[in-house]
This record gives C-alpha cells, sequence and structure tokens, in this order.
DNA sequence: GCCACAATGTACGAACTGGTTAGTTTCGTC
DNA sequence: GACGAAACTAACCAGTTCGTACATTGTGGC
C-alpha cells in the first residue's frame, strides 16, 4: 500500500489517474525519435508513430500540430539529451594535453553510444538543417563545447606545448569529423571494403587512431615525442 | 538541312530515331539521381522523377522494376561516376610526401565538387547500407584507392620519412572522415555556430587544415618540421 | 511485306497517409 | 456536485503514391 500522505492533498494518486500530458507528451516524443532516427522524416509514419504509443494520433496533432512539428521537438529533444550528457565531462583538473585526450575519447565514445543521435543530425543535414535554422532552443547548447576547447588549447599554448595559430572551433570541427564519421559512414565503409569496422577490436583502433591525429596535429613536432609514448 | 550522308549506311540516322532506349535508360537515372538525392529514398516520388524525365512513368517500371531498383541504380551510377573522375589523380611520379598532399587535396576538392554523390551515400547509410551490400558491382570499385595509399605509404616508410605501423585502410578511412564530413555536415555546422562553413575562404582552411591533420599524422615528428614550411 | 518483339504512351486503381471532425472522459475548482 | 477546460478516442476524409493493365508504335530479321 503506498504511504497515506495526509499532508499532500494537491498532489495527484499516481495509481488512479489517467490523464498524464507531461508523461504523454514524453511518450510520443520518445517513440518519434526513434522512427525518425530509424526511417527519416519523409520516411517515419504517422500511423506506425500513433501506434507504439501509449496516446493515440490525435495526441499526436494535438501536441505538436504536424509532422514537421513532431520532427523538430525530436530534433531538439535528441541535441539536449546528448549535450546534456556532455555536460558529464570534466576535464578543468587535468593538463591540457591530458585534457584533450580525454575530451577526445570522451566525444567518440558519446557519438557511439548516441547512434540515435548521430543519424538525426544525417537526417536534419539531408534537409539542408533547414529545421535546425528554425529553431531557437539549440543555437545556444554548443557554444560551451568550444569554450572547452578554447581553454585548454589556450593553457597548452601557454606552456609552450601546442602550435600557435590554430582556431578551436576548427580543432571542434575535426574532431567532430573523425567521431562522427565512425558512426554515420560505418554502414557503407564496412560494405565497401568487407571489413566490418564496427568490431570492439576495431573499434580500439579506430579511438587510439583518432586520438593520436588531433594531438599530433595540435602538439609542438618537438613535444610530440615525449607527449606520446 | 542535315547533311545527307550516303556512306554511313549502318549507322542509325539520329534525327528521325524515336526509340532510344540506352538514352532512355540513362536520362532517367541522371533525373532519378538526382531526386533521390535531394530528397531521399521515401522522399523522392516517381511521378516526379517521371515528369523531369524526357520517358514517362512507365519507362521507370519498364527498366528497373520498381522504385528500389531505381534507386539501386542511381546508387551504383554515383559510384561509378565518382570513381571514374578519380581515375584522373596522378601520384605516380611523385614523392611519398607530395603524393600524400596531392591526394588529401584531390580527395577534398573531389567530394566538394560532388555533393550530390556524398548526399546519396548520406542516404544510403541512413538505410544501413543495406541496397549497396545488394550490389555486385560497388563492391570492388574502392580497392584501388587503397593501393594507392599503400603504395605511397611504403615509399615514405622506404625514405625513412613515416612511421611506422600504420594501415593503409585506416588512413584512407581518416581522410574520407575529414573530407566527407566537410559537406554532409556543412548545414547542421553553420546553423549551430552561425557561421558558414561554405565560403571558399573557408573551405580554403579545412582544405588546408585537413591537409596538415593527414600529413603530422603520418610524418615521423623530427620529420614534420622540413616537410611542413 | 510481315511478324515477333522491344519500346513507349495513357489511364486507372488499390492502398496508404497526413490531417481532421465530432464526440467522450478526466479532473481541478468553486 | 456541477461546470468548464484540458486530455483523450475512434472513425473518417481527401489527396497522394506506387504500381499495373491495356493499347500503340517502331524495328530488325526473314
Amino acid at each position: 500500500m503506498p504511504s497515506t500522505g495526509p499532508i499532500v492533498p494537491a498532489s495527484r494518486k499516481p495509481s488512479t489517474r489517467r490523464q498524464d500530458p507531461e508523461g504523454t507528451r514524453q511518450n510520443i516524443i520518445e517513440v518519434a525519435s526513434q522512427e525518425f532516427a530509424l526511417n527519416g522524416l519523409s520516411g517515419a509514419r504517422i500511423d506506425e508513430i500513433a501506434a507504439k504509443t501509449r496516446a493515440s494520433k490525435r495526441m499526436i496533432y494535438y501536441y505538436f500540430g504536424d509532422k514537421e512539428g513532431l520532427y523538430l521537438s525530436a530534433l531538439e529533444n535528441a541535441y539536449r539529451q546528448v549535450r546534456e550528457g556532455e555536460a558529464g565531462l570534466d576535464i578543468e583538473g587535468l593538463s591540457p594535453l591530458e585534457g584533450l585526450r580525454r575530451l577526445v575519447e570522451f566525444t567518440f565514445d558519446h557519438h557511439h553510444q548516441h547512434e540515435d543521435f548521430i543519424r538525426m543530425v544525417m537526417i536534419e543535414n539531408i534537409h539542408h538543417g533547414q529545421y535546425l535554422e528554425r529553431s531557437s532552443l539549440v543555437r545556444d547548447l554548443n557554444v560551451t563545447a568550444i569554450a572547452h576547447i578554447r581553454d585548454l588549447y589556450e593553457r597548452g599554448l601557454g606552456e609552450g606545448l601546442f602550435r600557435s595559430g590554430l582556431d578551436p572551433l576548427e580543432i571542434h570541427w575535426q574532431i567532430s569529423a573523425l567521431c562522427f564519421f565512425n558512426v554515420s559512414n560505418r554502414a557503407t565503409f564496412s560494405s565497401l571494403f568487407a571489413r566490418d569496422f564496427g568490431t570492439p577490436e576495431m573499434l580500439m583502433r579506430l579511438r587510439h587512431n583518432t586520438v593520436e591525429m588531433v594531438l599530433r596535429y595540435i602538439l609542438k613536432p618537438e613535444a610530440i615525442a615525449e607527449a606520446l609514448p
């Protein structure tokens, strides 16, 4: 029996309540995200999404207006989730070199663990980023990522460890490219070369390569030998 | 008036011939490729493709069976075209360092010039590469790319210029990642950071960065200073 | 000249799909 | 306990979309 709380009169009784707007909304988003990530915007079917939902099709239109509204919400949700996950990264206390290594490893693992997010970004790029553009929410989520890199880079510069003249945003671009591609193009790449790029061993190699590549790009040549044993 | 050619009896008269199977086929493929690259497999409309064709919808089904057959043909066509273009790359006579630089620059430019191809590959990856897998044609087109890199790498090793222990296929993977991402994710990246990554100046920077990154990854640290002024 | 077959055009239909209409139930509040 | 707003359902609709049946024309071989 649930605790009889005479002190909480205004609260809802979870057992009998059948209306649950926030829950319904969330449930729809989750299902929709999966379906959009799997099939794309035009490929996903509203009826299919509705069927997999605890709610009905009408509810989708009730909360999200139309298919595109639902898609945009799913896209924003994906970005929010991922950026929240990235907040867990802690590199404040690390040396520039170790911090950078950690950042790349984290990005690599993180992308790998959030394939649905990667697929949503792919799909959004197919649509020329037109929905992301329309989203006010997402824009400011990504600025912090750059701040991290800038901080590390400038500290590394100060220590005389890094090359000068590099742009933090461009470094972010390159890290993203290497980590993103690993997930986004695994299918065709594996197929093309008849070699599975998804095995744990292969992933380990690619991860190592990615770290090496970024560090060797940023480190001064003189510093490479001792920094990368 | 067209030249009355009494000497060419066996050849077809292009002026009056109304049946042109190969031409029709090719025309359909071209239109379909554009539509698929723009809208994806489920997003592209057969009727739309047919309308933009010199032929009719009936012809699409006559030659390609169904929508998926048409998509697969378009995909194969994209790979064939691009690989044929790549055959124009000539690095045989170059030094390992110059050859590698040339290869990266070429790949960067080439990807940039063939956005439709990139988009087709993105779309195919959304579909988990299931159509590419089914294609016997495409598999062997890509092996030569690796052979080029292997040759360069081994020559560079022989000259004591490159680090040992690297895998040509993995080098190809990294070059692809950097060059592919530049086209595939430009939209969301630009949108996210409110900065246009498609300007000629930006492209120049990214291209330079890409070359630097690959070379610094492969070169021995001692060789970097003199190799990259 | 004639025939078999390849190439092409027209019109149509069955199934699907995004979106809506009309109506019911739940629930906080007074 | 009545009332109105919010949450929710079922059935339906109109436009779309892939695919086909049927008819017609061109072409090469005999």
